[in-house]
RNA sequence: GCCGAAGUGGUGGAAUUGGUAGACACGCACGACUCAAAAUCGUGUGCCGCAAGGCAUGAGGGUUCGAUUCCCUCCUUCGGCACCA
């Protein structure tokens, strides 16, 4: 036998696995599939750090483990390399970024293939390869084509001395981190993704996945939904105030206008009579508006500069103590009480949550509290339960000091405050997220550029086409409201882009009555001259057409919406299973049975679409009899065909697309037509951002000036290009069918490979990362390009490697571990164990190399053992109980993650073996088979040394006997009063009187009884027993 | 400030439907081998105590025959954050 030599064997079977191509996906797809994901590294100059390898290595031993459950498993590899730190060594040294990212990805390469990862090397991606961001760019362009992306002015980080736009990385305590300089927030035109659309299903998708806890949460409170109200407040002029007068600013006081309004957003509306007082963002939109009532305005105006110059994080953590500068010469009034309160700007209200501005309650709100302290403003209880005179209360209680609140609990104030500003007309319910649409641009050399040109000459024609009086009419259906689901977007959306939308409430949802809401309807402001589309959803969509017949005046379009028809009783299951009542069934059956004059309908309709959802509960499919003559219709016109099944588009795309709603919104920006992709990277001398903080790509001026694609004309190419998410926010669906040049993936293997059965990253993916990929694939899936709604089936994540000091790792500090040094010194194998054995998988954990010594003692006694194999088969039944508890706990920590208990087990196993004169070659074998997924060299030695001829990679993984794992005898526990005073071996399956009784009669249990009787004996079956006395 | 996770020997950690606290590994000590060292093997190793025994899972309290595990109060450390109204 010879020595065991890491070295040598490691690269021997990393050739074996090379040579042989081990590791590649099978081509069966009748084989059952497992789809194991890492997160791909940034190819950073430094080379690989110890940190990789532990979610790398993790994730191997699962797939190594899947192969041998008998799983066509892919494993694959890539590189993320798109990025700052590349391009800013770009801009030092003056190097191109691909040569270099070209280097670090080979080096990357050598390390990855040192570990002994079992990827499937023929599978690699690289963001920065053209073939690889030409789909990148078309997948932009889908988003772009369905309305989801859209340019706005947005902030950005601003050096006043560099003159470039930084990343938020690289502004340091408010300083720019290149020079030290100031930093402010400029205002820049860029392109956004519209992920807010997709807010409700991102929640709601997570109820269909299997992620850790923590993982949910952080996406949950991310997303961030709120159920609360808008309240308008009305602004007066302050005629009380001297001061007023004579202000700095020295203008008169503003007469009252009657028109001007701030809405709020508050998630207590129920607290609304304890407003006291009102604070405005500082960058907000509100304070600007009202500049003609703010006497003080010098002093206002100083305050929202100094504001800018802070960046959130000094608004949030730095700052303890609240500021704010009260607004002389206007109050606002509260609706609910008519009383006048005051109006502050204060830097704890931020612009971009709710409508930048709220009402303060400092009784129930802890910040509200401390401001009204520090300005000494009212603080008003009004929900009783704690003590406001000492500290905000914002638990559940009773109302108080509220009027027709009073006696009230929080949950029926709120019902009963929202009913009531709806009545009034001041306010409505409403939900709010929190999270915020996707800044999409960067001003950087180094991503994928935007594929759209701007093109002047079609922006003019698209202008043209807009028409002077446009309205819409929304309808809702049964137990609906105009401000529930995509009514609001809609609405939002529309007007963005030039039309006037009514969204009337109708009333009594529950029970509808069809001649109460039509005549609601006609009496829109809407007349003859207009311009009129009518959307009806749902019960909607019957109202709509009874409303066309009796306003009996011409209309431009009628959609309808999941329809509902004249449904027999026996369609109601599906009505009846989604909780409506006989009452509300009765209505409908009254609404759709009402004669219509079709033919009157369709001559007063230009144009006509219907959706229908197959899985719309609501909906049978028989209705579709019920519009045979707008059916007819439709095919007429349209062209489009029949019914308009968009399954996959959601309800709220479907409509917007009747609206040429990206036209219009992105008037005169044009796609880059498919055989234009890849749109590469042009060569350039500098990679500095210009003066004007626009891209080096703007200074290429024979790269952006270019031709339209739509009228040939001269157009300008967008410059801007794509953060480094977007590269990572479809690799895993790439990965599926790498060297695809006709699509980014084949459906077929799409619909074989996804959804990734499990993957694995760290917590600082767990928001942004995980949300943005999850974001793509759900709208992918809505256009019908991906199979699942849900990217990842599950999600774990893994705890940081930190220094020997217990810091974390970093050049600067001079702590960093290379991973090739533990290589060279330990060899692969042992590294990969000891990475894995360290700690709890989820936690973090600190280096040390001391370790990597045991992990390489306990492969020397692995190896030594082969001595004693011999073929005859092991006798000990000790033994045997011991191989299947190892395969039991090993397997099942390995499901777990708890894969430094699974090395223990084998450890442990390892010992007992070493102290045997001769072991039986089976047991070896299970031994090695379970070694083989950790470290998969010295497995693959020892697997040909006793004798097999293939990789050890697809045998069958050892199964255990759970019959082989009862134990004949066990040790008892004595206790007496609590305390260990004798164990006892007994056999297993002794009875309790009998356990009582030898554990009573126990030499040692004598002593501690001193002659008292016990007064209680209780029994733990095998396990103890324990007396009281 | 908010949210999340965690506090166990000299060190990393094991053990939770409440049932012998410290598995496994590192380190350390002693012994064997060696001229010697390294490596390897063996023995020991929570703390106090000669021992009997007592004390021990961040601190304090509670429930229980019995608590690392459940409950309450407090302290500390780490991670995330966009003061989210």
């Amino acid at each position: 036998m010879n020595i065991y030599d890491p070295k040598q064997i490691e690269k021997k079977w990393q050739k074996y696995w090379e040579d042989n191509k081990t590791f590649e996906v099978e081509k069966d797809k009748t084989k059952e599939k497992f789809y194991s994901l890492i997160e791909f590294p940034y190819p950073s100059g430094v080379g690989l750090h110890v940190g990789h390898p532990r979610p790398f290595t993790a994730m191997d031993i699962v797939s190594r483990k899947k192969r041998m459950d008998g799983f066509n498993v892919l494993y694959p590899i890539g590189f993320d390399a798109f990025g700052l730190p590349t391009e800013n060594y770009a801009i030092k040294t003056g190097r191109p970024p691909a040569e270099v990212t070209a280097e670090n990805i080979a080096n990357f390469t050598r390390q990855l293939k040192m570990l002994g990862y079992s990827f499937d090397w023929s599978r690699v991606v690289d963001t920065t390869d053209p073939t690889y961001f030409k789909w990148t760019q078309w997948l932009f362009l889908q988003f772009h084509k369905h309305g989801l992306a859209y340019k706005k002015t947005m902030p950005i980080n601003w050096c006043l001395s560099c003159k470039i736009g930084l990343a938020n990385e690289e502004v340091v305590d408010g300083k720019c981190e290149r020079c030290g300089g100031d930093v402010e927030k400029r205002d820049k035109e860029q392109w956004m993704l519209a992920i807010t659309k997709y807010a409700d299903s991102l929640l709601a998708g997570l109820e269909d996945v299997d992620y850790i806890p923590q993982a949910r949460t952080q996406q949950e409170n991310w997303i961030g939904r709120s159920e609360g109200a808008s309240i308008k407040f009305r602004v007066i002029p302050n005629l009380k105030s001297e001061e007023s007068r004579h202000s700095g600013s020295g203008s008169l006081v503003v007469p009252p206008r009657d028109d001007v309004n701030i809405e709020v957003f508050t998630t207590r509306p129920d607290t609304l009579f304890g407003a006291t007082y009102m604070v405005l963002a500082p960058e907000g939109e509100y304070v600007q508006q009202l500049k003609d009532y703010i006497s003080n305005w010098d002093e206002v105006e100083e305050y929202i500069n100094k504001a800018k110059l802070k960046s959130d994080l000094e608004r949030t953590e730095l700052q303890k103590e609240k500021t704010g500068i009260k607004l002389e010469g206007m109050m606002v009034i509260n609706p609910v009480n008519n009383e006048e309160i005051p109006v502050f700007v204060a830097d704890y209200v931020l612009a971009n949550y709710g409508t930048g501005a709220i009402m303060a309650v400092p009784g129930h709100d802890e910040r509200d509290f401390e401001f009204a302290k520090k300005y000494d403003l009212e603080i008003r209880e009004v929900i009783s339960g704690g003590n406001i005179l000492e500290s905000a209360y914002s638990g559940d209680g009773v109302l108080v000091n509220s009027d027709f609140l009073n006696n009230k609990n929080v949950v029926d104030a709120k019902k009963e405050i929202i009913s009531w500003l709806e009545e009034k007309h001041i306010g409505k319910g409403k939900v709010q997220f929190k999270l915020r649409d996707w800044v999409f641009s960067r001003q950087r050399y180094w991503g994928e550029p935007i594929p759209l040109v701007y093109c002047e000459n079609c922006a003019e024609k698209s202008k043209k086409l807009k028409v002077k009086s446009q309205k819409v009419v929304l309808i809702h259906g049964i137990s609906g409201h105009a401000q529930e689901n995509w009514f609001p977007w809609l609405k939002d959306e529309l007007e963005h882009i030039g039309y006037t939308v009514y969204v009337p409430n109708l009333p009594h949802a529950e029970h509808p009555n069809l001649e109460e809401w039509v005549d609601e309807l006609c009496k829109l402001p809407i007349d003859d001259g207009d311009e009129i589309v009518v959307v009806g959803h749902s019960l909607g969509a019957p109202v709509a057409c009874k409303f066309v017949e009796q306003k009996n005046i011409k209309i431009k379009k009628l959609i309808l919406v999941a329809p509902t028809g004249t449904q027999q009783e026996k369609d109601w299951s599906g009505l009846k299973s989604v909780g409506l009542d006989e009452k509300a069934l009765k209505c409908i059956h009254n609404f759709n049975s009402a004669k219509k004059d079709w033919k009157h309908i369709v001559s007063l309709t230009e144009e006509s679409v219907i959706y229908l959802s197959d899985n719309d509960p609501y909906i049978p499919l028989s209705v579709k009899n019920d519009y045979q003559e707008l059916n007819a219709r439709i095919k007429e016109f349209s062209g489009k065909g029949h019914f308009n099944r968009k399954v996959g588009m959601t309800q709220f795309q479907a409509i917007l697309s009747e609206f040429n709603y990206e036209e219009h919104l992105n008037s005169g920006w044009i796609p880059l037509p498919e055989d234009q992709l890849p749109l590469e990277l042009p060569q350039v001398e500098k990679y500095e951002p210009t003066e004007t903080g626009e891209s080096p790509l703007a200074a290429i001026e024979e790269w952006v000036n270019t031709t339209c694609p739509q009228c040939g004309g001269s157009a300008r190419r967008e410059t801007d290009t794509m953060p480094n998410w977007a590269g990572s926010s479809w690799y895993f669906l790439r990965y599926m069918d790498p060297h695809n040049d006709k699509e980014f993936a084949s459906p077929e293997n799409l619909k074989y490979w996804a959804p990734v059965d499990w993957y694995n990253g760290g917590m600082e993916h767990t928001v942004l990362h995980l949300l943005y990929s999850r974001f793509w694939n759900q709208f992918l899936y809505d256009i019908g390009l991906v199979p699942t709604k849900e990217p990842y089936k599950k999600r774990t994540s893994h705890g940081m490697i930190l220094a020997e000091d217990g810091e974390k790792m970093s050049k600067s500090r001079g702590n960093v571990i290379n991973p090739d040094e533990m290589v060279e010194q330990f060899g692969t194998d042992a590294f990969r164990l000891y990475i894995m054995f360290m700690g709890p998988f989820d936690q973090a954990v600190a280096w040390n190399t001391d370790g990597v010594k045991g992990m390489r003692r306990f492969l020397d006694k692995v190896w030594n053992l082969q001595e004693k194999v011999v073929v005859a088969e092991a006798k000990d039944n000790n033994l045997t109980r011991l191989v299947h508890q190892t395969i039991k706990k090993v397997t099942q920590d390995i499901d777990k993650m708890n894969f430094n208990t699974a090395i223990s087990s084998l450890m442990e196993f390892t010992n007992v073996l070493t102290k045997e004169e001769k072991i039986s070659k089976a047991g070896y074998a299970v031994l090695v088979k379970l070694l083989s997924v950790f470290a998969p060299h010295i497995a693959e030695e020892l697997w040909s040394e006793i004798g097999n001829t293939k990789s050890i990679a697809y045998e069958a993984w050892p199964q255990y006997d759970e019959s082989q794992l009862v134990e004949d005898e066990v040790t008892l526990a004595v206790q007496v009063n609590g305390k260990l005073r004798a164990t006892l071996v007994v056999p297993a399956d002794i009875t309790e009187e009998d356990a009582k009784a030898r554990a009573l009669g126990h030499g040692d249990i004598g002593k501690w009884l001193e002659g008292r009787e016990p007064k209680k004996v209780i029994y733990v079956k095998a396990k103890l027993v324990s007396i009281v006395v």
